[in-house]
DNA sequence: GCAATTTATGCAACACTATATCATTGCAAT
DNA sequence: ATTGCAATGATATAGTGTTGCATAAATTGC
C-alpha cells in the first residue's frame, strides 16, 4: 500500500458541509449542490487538490462538469473563506478552520508541504501580529487571507530522509 | 504616462551582471550570453516579470528564443540564486539581495505586491529567526530560499485608496 | 401566481504557463 | 578523430485558467 495522509471521516465532512452551508445562508449567498459537492471532494482529500482532478472526480457526480465549473466553484469557496488557493501548486484546499464568521481577515499562517500538498493551518495569533506588524513596518499592506509558508510535513521529512 | 516603478540605472545592471558573472564561475557554471540577457531583462524591469513577457523581450536580442529558452535560463538563475519565481503570480524577479555566496539557504523574507509585482526583499535576521523556529516548532521543515509574503506595496496602497 | 430580474450553469473556444522530446552545435579531454 | 558533456534549437504537447454567450433556475416585486 501506497503511503496514504488521513482522511476526516464522512460524518465529519457532512457536518462541516452543513456548517458551511449555515454560513453561506447568512452571508445572504447559495451554496448549491455544485458548490457543495466541490467543498465535499476538497474535504474528503484533506490535502490540496488540482483543479483538473477536482473536474474529473466531479465528472462522476455532475456529468456536464467542465473546468469553468469547478473554477467557478472554487472561486465562490475562496471568496466564503472556506477554501484556500495554494499558490504554489496551483491546488485547492479547504479550510480546516472554521472562521469565526466575522468580518476581518486573519492573515493566519498556513504551512504547506510541497511533496504532498498537506496543509497545516497553525493558528498562533503571537506570529500572526508579529508578522503583520513586520510588514506594515516594512511599508507593505497584507493583502489577501492567509500566509503560504513552503515546508516539508513530518511524514514527508522522513521519507525525505530514507531517499537520500 | 502610466504609472512607473524605478528602474537601476545601466550601470548598476552592467555591475550586478558582472557580480553575477563572478558568482557562476565560483560556483563552476558559466553565465552564457542567453542568461545573462535573460537576467539583464529582469533586472532591468526591477519588478516580477512573466516568462511570456520575457519570451517576446529575448525574440528581440535573440532571435531563436522560444518558451523552452527562457525557462531554461530562468531554472539556471534560480538555482544559482540569482532569480525568484513569484507563485503568487507566475512571474520571475531578480534578487535584489546579492547573496553573500555561501553555501547556506537563507529563507528571507519576501515582500511581494500583487498589484504592480513589485518585490521587496527586506533582510531581518530576528524575524526570518522567529519564523524559521516557528516552522521548526509545528514540526514543519521550511523547503525553498525564501517565503513570499502578499501585500500591497505603498505606492499600490494609495492607488488602491484613490480608487476605492 | 406571474413577469421581471438576478444568479447560476452549460458549453465552446481560447489564452496563458510550462514541460517533454529529440536533434544539433560547440568545445574540451582523452 | 572521437567521445563526452553542456548548452541551445525546434516542435509538439501537457497543464492551468479565462472569456463570452446562451440557457436555465432561483429570487424579487407586483
Amino acid at each position: 500500500m501506497t503511503h496514504t495522509h488521513p482522511q476526516p471521516a464522512s460524518t465529519d465532512i457532512e457536518a462541516r458541509l452543513a456548517h458551511a452551508e449555515n454560513r453561506c445562508r447568512e452571508h445572504g449567498s447559495r451554496l448549491t449542490p455544485i458548490r457543495r459537492q466541490v467543498l465535499g471532494l476538497l474535504l474528503k482529500h484533506g490535502h490540496g487538490v488540482k483543479a483538473y482532478q477536482l473536474v474529473d472526480e466531479m465528472k462522476s457526480l455532475h456529468a456536464s462538469t467542465t473546468p469553468p465549473t469547478v473554477y467557478r466553484a472554487l472561486e465562490f469557496l475562496q471568496a466564503e473563506g472556506l477554501v484556500h488557493r495554494l499558490d504554489m501548486s496551483n491546488a485547492f484546499v479547504a479550510c480546516s478552520a472554521q472562521d469565526d464568521a466575522h468580518g476581518h481577515v486573519h492573515h493566519g499562517l498556513l504551512l504547506a508541504c510541497p511533496r504532498c500538498n498537506a496543509v497545516a493551518e497553525v493558528p498562533d495569533e503571537q506570529m500572526s501580529h508579529a508578522l503583520a506588524a513586520w510588514v506594515h513596518q516594512a511599508g507593505y499592506r497584507l493583502e489577501g487571507e492567509s500566509i503560504e509558508i513552503k515546508a516539508l510535513c513530518p511524514a514527508c521529512q522522513k521519507i525525505a530522509s530514507a531517499t537520500a
